[in-house]
DNA sequence: TAGATTGTTAATCGATTAACAATC
DNA sequence: TAGATTGTTAATCGATTAACAATC
């Protein structure tokens, strides 16, 4: 089985299950099934379990999924077993706002450093994190070994950021800057731009 | 034509198409062809064609689409000629950037204001916003007839404030608390979860 | 006119759902 | 045992792509 067997569709939906699976642990909840499931996210009961199904028989017939089990399962196959550690590119009010975030811990992340070009930034704080000056990025996250960064630039600078990014390792951006960015095939990027999900919306408005 | 006689899939291309051309404007291109689009976006020409053939003829045969034109024309079909207010719910980290960001305004939106239930927060400034006591939201949301807003509260809070949020007239809500809500069938939400990408992609590392 | 590119149809591809035997 | 629910197959549904006549 390599990677590419199955569809990325199907693993996008797998941190929605987890994400659903935990809080339903948190709420004291031993056992769920895909039916239950489907009900909390919107999707059919056929659709989880043949999602699942694409990595192996997690279930029981006649009961259901074990939580506990089941969310282990989850964070294995996501590669969600340890902490990535991250870097934060771009120390405006969006990096700001990921510096400080308490969220990503419990879910397999954490940032543990911060850049920008601001030489009236550079040195203070954010949070725990001291601002680092980008000119050293590149040197400093490869010998960190850091494989995930989130780019928090304005857009115009998120290309020349990116580059530099791949060029020092990174296999997985997270872009917060409202542009498409290009990378080699072996680095993934995800895009989070509240302007688009808004848009998307205002279409059915009125 | 209804609403919903095109598919989703289509209308949440439309706002990258749009994002697109505007900075190829910006960067004072006045003619485009589905090709040149596809190959910024990583879509193929075929889909932009057939994308934009739902809601007319845009382009020309032999030179393309003029920018300005469907640049206008995307607006249009997504409600973007005026600008949206929104308000914005919870105060931290998240509401804070959100109120701070200038980036909607060019897209269509501006978010007029934030609460908080935190009386220490209550009545002090975010950006040109003042923080409002959100017992009172409802009936400020339904006088100032807004239609838009952006949960930013914890997890635990998201789905009463939803309730509320519809309550007061809301139709298009787009929800950065990391669970799932509960909206009736004209309310609108999307959803904006940094975790749930990182995870995604963390599943193709190592 | 020749070259380029649209809008659209038909073919292909892929994803979702329904149904059910297996079995806890 | 009877009831419930899985994992999986086949059928359905929907989205994408290829191809091309129309035409700028």
């Amino acid at each position: 089985m390599t990677k590419h067997d199955i569809p990325g569709i199907v693993i996008g939906r797998l941190p929605l299950y987890l994400r659903a699976i935990q809080r339903m642990a948190q709420e004291g909840q031993r056992v769920t099934s895909s039916q239950e499931l489907g009900e909390r996210l919107g999707v059919s009961a056929a659709q989880i379990r043949k999602d699942l199904s694409q990595f192996g028989e997690f279930g029981k017939q006649g009961t259901g999924y074990n939580i506990k089990y089941l969310s282990a399962q989850l964070r294995r196959i996501l590669n969600l077993d340890g902490v990535w550690d991250m870097a934060i590119v771009g120390a405006g009010d969006v990096g700001s706002a990921l510096a400080h975030y308490q969220g990503f811990r419990d879910r397999g992340f954490q940032a543990t450093m911060i850049f920008d070009k601001d030489s009236g930034k550079i040195g203070t704080k954010i949070g725990a994190l001291a601002v680092q000056d980008i000119a050293n990025m590149t040197e400093i996250i490869r010998q960190a070994n850091i494989k995930v960064a989130m780019v928090a630039t304005p857009a115009d600078h998120a290309q020349e950021v990116t580059d530099q990014l791949v060029e020092a390792g990174v296999k997985a951006i997270l872009n917060y800057a409202p542009i498409q960015i290009t990378v080699p095939d072996d680095v993934r990027v995800e895009y989070i731009d509240p302007a688009t999900h808004l848009q998307k919306m205002s279409y059915y408005l009125e």
